[in-house]
DNA sequence: CGAGATTTGTTGTATGGATGAACTTATCCC
DNA sequence: GGGATAAGTTCATCCATACAACAAATCTCG
């Protein structure tokens, strides 16, 4: 009846799962790879409940033995475990307004497969565009040993399922894309469209999301590193896409809409999509705005007053929207991604200052702007991730042969 | 290391949890008092072991056993299980603009005690103030059986703890005020100061928190019938508090300062508080600001063009920063509280024309506009469920005798 | 009015997973 | 080569839950 179910043996998929979580997180924060022993100082658990879960993780191909390395000290030399690379890969698409593309990682975040196609999608046939989608998808997955591709001595890659970003508001419990502005597309039944064209897209049914929430996803795996990160990310692109990080964990809200901040007003009464998106900025700066963010930037470097002029506006507007949000959600650092990222060495210091004189709590906690780490295509590596997460997250019903070890 | 201890035994106190929340939650939701076996029904663990949870909470007065009713139906009656009166209990206590006071509620949530003293706090001396909550608070306390009170065959009431709502920015982990713009106090040592003159709350720190939050956690509480609420509050005094309820719970962010909307920038470029607050209508209605509100809604209702002007013009402000909360954080209903609740007639209806305006996702999710159920008070009521709901969360450190009834 | 039905609550016994103390293995140091 | 040291494994034990049988308390029907 309530949201929490009982547990009984469910104790051991938990201490399992945090025994993954242990080594994958040292993997990915840059530590050396732990031992047995060094999980189990670091968890609290014996050292054989931490053997006998390991044991059971590296059999299903979670964990990664690597080989011992001679140590300095004394004493018999530690297994290392880390994460491993081909055993288990989740794929993750996107469709956006000038690409799509699918991209395939593994628990090591090894970039297994990439494939990615550019051309304009502006007022596009999603059928069309979602039948080249799920033709990639398959193409790319086919190239994985175990799928298709002629790999001698690999042992086939299991996939944990697929993820798809689109630039827009998503209902991922029907599998539809509601409305993507910049797309031109509405109701889109895009999990139907996509199985049509795509067998494994068939059998693993995409985890839909925002772009701009698995992009920052992908960020905020890159910044663990400094512990569980916390911020804002804006992603400028045509549009305008924002997500909210809370230790690590994307906050998406009821229904994953969360960060949508595109259609704040700021001052004037205009949007700030209207104000501080690409099209808007390269108007303002009297460029034309099929050609991109490139001449923006070279301009502003060269000095020149209009592109300068645009850009601040730009910022002042984004930074007054920004800080409704710190305000709202008491996050304090802002992360520039997309377009932004590009043109953040102008960007950053006009949205500090707006965020430092809107922002209640600034006196105590000062806000920060830090420019995106991620490339390119960072919702698709974001997406990845999620659906690598909900395995990390329930390690159990990825285990081979849970109990047929156990017979004698 | 992690953010997730490992667990062994912990899976007693993790159940014992579930099963004093099912309880509890049944009685709060209005639902008939649960048997063990219901408890067990509902909660998937075998009947055994409920009972013997059960035994311990009700041996340390968590939990109360009723009367067992008549029942229609053949078998054994069924014991009631319930929420206690009398036995543990939480002090609320807040210092706002216009009065301070004591709240103290058991588990039942029953009040115990009140004391309000009413009195303007504009620009008061912070030590001054604080010393008479603080004998407040004793005052209040020592009317409890087992703290002062005579009260012949009472069982003595233990103190869970204490809350302090402030209107205003405090620093939870220092028991510090940061800023409170209406009281005028800025870094004032709250819990410091408490300590001096009153001896309960130098034994309880109390859990310092703004007065929206808990205005909200006690709104939340009472809409629990219908299952876990969502909503963002909007709590209208002198200033414009908000906080932003989850799945029941509050959302505080990091520092638990989320939900302030006070000063966002609405349309014209002055904050909405400015537009808004209390003041500003008033002011616009064409009243005197000290006259407090009652005079502007007799106004509004007796159809005077200044008044009615005044609260659209506000309501429509209001609106549209809701509107930037919806968009950021996924929460589509709004509850009006303090001041706005008895306004509500007049600002409901434009309140929800410029949130379906201005919601990206309205056309799937209508937004709603509902008005606070919570009374004058319920900063009050909701810091002490606060306290209460630590306890709810973390029983076993609340058991009397832990393991001496095993001893034989 | 009594026997069976029915449901609640309790009392065992069994089981699964974690624990901690040995024990084995593998290295370094002298 | 022997002792020290640390990693990983084996094994007896413990603890909370599950399951099944039982006792208790009521209703129903003949």
């Amino acid at each position: 009846m309530r949201s929490t179910p009982a547990r009984q043996g469910s104790l051991r998929e938990h201490n399992l799962g945090i025994v993954l979580r242990e080594v994958l997180e040292a993997a990915a924060t840059g530590a050396p790879p732990p031992s047995r022993a060094d999980v189990a100082s670091a968890t609290g658990l014996a050292r054989a409940t931490v053997s006998a879960l390991v044991d059971r993780l590296v059999a299903s191909g979670l964990v990664a033995e690597l080989e011992p390395v001679p140590t300095l000290r004394a004493g018999r030399p530690a297994v290392p475990l880390a994460a491993p690379s081909g055993t288990l890969a989740a794929v993750g698409a996107e469709v956006n307004v000038d690409y799509l593309g699918v991209r395939i990682v593994d628990l090591a975040r090894s970039v297994l497969v990439e494939r990615v196609v550019h051309g304009d999608h502006r007022g596009s046939d999603p059928a069309t565009v979602l039948a080249e989608l799920g033709a990639l998808v398959d193409d790319a997955v086919g190239a994985l040993p175990g799928h298709g591709a002629d790999v001698p001595d690999a042992r086939p890659v299991r996939l944990a399922g697929a993820s798809l970003a689109l630039p827009g508001l998503v209902d991922r419990t029907a599998g539809t894309l509601l409305l993507a502005p910049n797309l031109g597309w509405r109701e889109v039944d895009v999990a139907g469209l996509l199985a049509r064209s795509s067998s494994v897209l068939r059998e693993h049914p995409p985890l839909l999301a925002n772009e701009a929430d698995l992009a920052a996803r992908a960020e905020a795996d890159l910044r663990r590193a400094d512990g569980p990160p916390s911020f804002v990310y804006v992603s400028g692109e045509i549009g305008i896409g924002g997500a909210i990080v809370l230790d690590g964990q994307i906050f998406g809200g009821r229904h994953g809409w969360a960060g949508e901040l595109g259609h704040t007003l700021v001052a004037d009464g205009r949007t700030l999509e209207q104000v501080a998106g690409q099209d808007a900025m390269l108007r303002a700066a009297g460029l034309d705005r099929q050609a991109g963010v490139e001449p923006l930037l070279r301009a502003a470097r060269a000095g020149e007053p209009d592109a300068l002029a645009a850009l601040v506006a730009a910022a002042t507007a984004l930074g007054a929207a920004l800080a409704n949000v710190v305000n709202v959600v008491d996050v304090g650092h802002v992360v520039l991604g997309g377009t932004y990222a590009r043109l953040a060495e102008h960007l950053r210091a006009p949205v500090l200052t707006a965020l430092s004189a809107r922002v209640l709590a600034a006196p105590w906690v000062q806000p920060t702007v830090d420019v995106a780490r991620g490339g390119d295509v960072a919702a698709m590596t974001g997406g990845a991730l999620a659906v690598l997460g909900q395995v990390v997250a329930d390690p159990s019903s990825w285990l081979v042969e849970p109990e047929t070890v156990a017979v004698r």
